[in-house]
DNA sequence: GAAACAACATTCTCAGTAGTATGTTAATGT
DNA sequence: ACATTAACATACTACTGAGAATGTTGTTTC
């Protein structure tokens, strides 16, 4: 009776993020907008019927990726923050766990990146517009927590910061730019990836000059 | 005669070159999809009649759009590029310039933004395919140029990178971020800009660490 | 074993939108 | 003065895609 009921859960949740994976592939492919439900479906060899059965609308199946992306991301990077490390290089692994979680979760990161807020500029239902300032209430919170450490950072004296807060645009948006550059490589192993993430973090926080 | 047929170039391009301008609002604040051809002839207060007698199609507004913003960052870079200085400097320089463009020119470049390859996946025509092959050529080139001023300043002794390829990876992605996080303020002066163009450039260029 | 329900598939509707076809008007060329 | 054309506006078409309504099948519940 548990058994089957769990067993039931499990299936439910397991179709429902089977349609996350596929919308996050689709929206990555061709765009929030031209992405269709019945591509979703196609790419599960389903219907809409199926999509409409585990979400009310197409945004519901938006905020679901974007969730989803954002708990990645909350995932590679939380184990780090209680490291009792000097801040410079906790921001580094940081930095680095990020850019690995931006290759391994290509299509998520993609999607939150084609137009966030634009996507809803006027979202229909109150509702949504909870979720989306939810959303961004999340993408925040994660922020912060790299400007928690650059601040911490600068109290050590480890890092110098003209801006904490253009301090953490400049980091975000490089690593973040990843997304727009990076292409999946079959023959590419994780040790290629360790050393594109690795190279990319020190880039950013060592700088460029000699 | 010939001031009449100057003048009625002129008169015709500036037309254009309205559309283009609502366009890029538009694609800004809406996004590529959602912007209807409505909205762009609403925002000249004319209608559908005068977008199509200037251009065929949507996409082909897009592309100029596009192209204008690719313009837009030359001809903020270029004149800096015969400049005789140490290329750390030019450099800097180029990077304050390009972060200058993004706030003067925002709704071109956030246009250019939402989903540039992504917007056109399998364009229709192989004329549109021939056009957007060139405008992403452009764009290689132009970043280009800040790949070959790292490669001269490495050479030179002046500038650390473990890879050129990555480095320009992490400069384009956080001044381009600028577009995502900035906003145009009212009572912000030319002065503001430029201070928040320098801070941008110094934090990639000369890193983090104190 | 039948009623209820979950998990879909199938079919349909309706609104929005790109593009077209057809006016309309004022300027220009001759 | 007349033909032509540029520069639009107006009205229409054709299609697409989100979401709803309904149908189908297997499974649980009692």
């Amino acid at each position: 009776m548990q058994a089957q009921s769990v067993k039931n859960i499990t299936v439910k949740t397991d179709s429902r993020q089977e349609i996350i994976d596929a919308a996050a592939q689709c929206f990555m492919q061709k765009g929030l907008e031209k992405a269709t439900i019945d591509d979703i479906a196609d790419v599960l060899g389903a219907t809409k019927g199926r999509v409409y059965h585990h979400f009310r609308s197409k945004n519901a199946i938006y905020f679901a990726v974007h969730r989803q992306a954002m708990q990645y991301c909350f995932d590679g990077v939380e184990p780090l923050l209680p490291l009792l490390i000097p801040s410079d290089k906790k921001l580094e692994k940081m930095a680095t766990a990020h850019a690995r979680v931006m290759m391994d979760t290509l299509p998520y990161q993609r999607s939150i990146r084609l137009g966030v807020e634009i996507y809803l500029r006027g979202s229909t239902t109150e509702t949504e517009r909870g979720v989306l300032s939810e959303l961004i209430t999340l993408r925040n919170d994660y922020e912060d927590l790299y400007r928690d450490v650059m601040r911490a950072g600068v109290a050590e004296g480890r890092l110098k910061l003209a801006n904490v807060e253009i301090g953490g645009r400049v980091m975000m948006g490089a690593l973040n730019g990843l997304v727009d550059w990076y292409r999946v490589r079959p023959e590419q192993t994780d040790e290629d990836r360790d050393v594109i993430a690795k190279t990319l973090a020190q880039t950013v926080i060592c700088g460029m000059i000699a």
